[in-house]
DNA sequence: CGGGATCCGTGACGATACTG
DNA sequence: CAGTATCGTCACGGATCCCG
């Protein structure tokens, strides 16, 4: 996903958040409210490639989502967490779950 | 776009809305407020095709978002336009939109 | 451990022509 | 007017292997 920088503040929205795994990756974030390793986020989605897995956190971090820390000690180890910009997108995703609950397109 | 009942129910409306021309074509529908015909749309939006226009405009009736009505007159004539339930989408929409604008990423 | 490099399949999107 | 039918392209996602 390139950077899009829309006309329209929607579709920059939607395009920041669109990518398989991003709502996926925002969520175990979210939901954690801590750094979070990225070998632990492997382990909550078994499904992903690391190649995906990286190329879907550089670009949440590119947009100001989450942050990236790395620790270059002998075991290296690399922390990402949602930035406060991102943890305020809680609002409208909230939204959007309520709407898709009402509406029967989901269970839970 | 096939049809996601996804677990996440983020992810489902996301799926909805998911498509080069969809918010495009809420908005056309959302800020005039009544039925709009094929050839409005097209006219709305130039550089859509008849193939994709078409396509979106299934896949949203299909998600219950708007509804389709034709006029078999002898000069055809199809209108579209939202259905409750898509107009109440707009309550994230907006805060979606405000969002963006908060954080810098657009300038209307 | 946390990546990057390479290769590849598939599906969204589009251009164009045709139709009831 | 409001669509289908057909064909082509391209980038997203993925599998696999390599690296500091």
């Amino acid at each position: 996903m390139p950077v899009q920088r829309n006309e329209c503040p929607v579709e920059a929205v939607m395009s920041m958040l669109s990518g398989k795994w991003k709502i996926p990756i925002y969520r175990c974030l979210y939901k954690n409210n801590r750094p979070v390793r990225y070998s632990e986020l492997q382990r909550h989605m078994p499904d992903i490639s690391k190649k995906i897995l990286t190329e879907q956190l550089r670009e949440l971090e590119r947009d100001g989502i989450i942050e990236r820390k790395s620790y270059p000690e002998p075991r290296p180890r690399v922390e990402y967490m949602l930035t406060s910009s991102g943890r305020s997108m809680i609002g409208f995703l909230d939204m959007m779950s309520d709407w898709s609950v009402q509406h029967g397109w989901i269970n839970k």
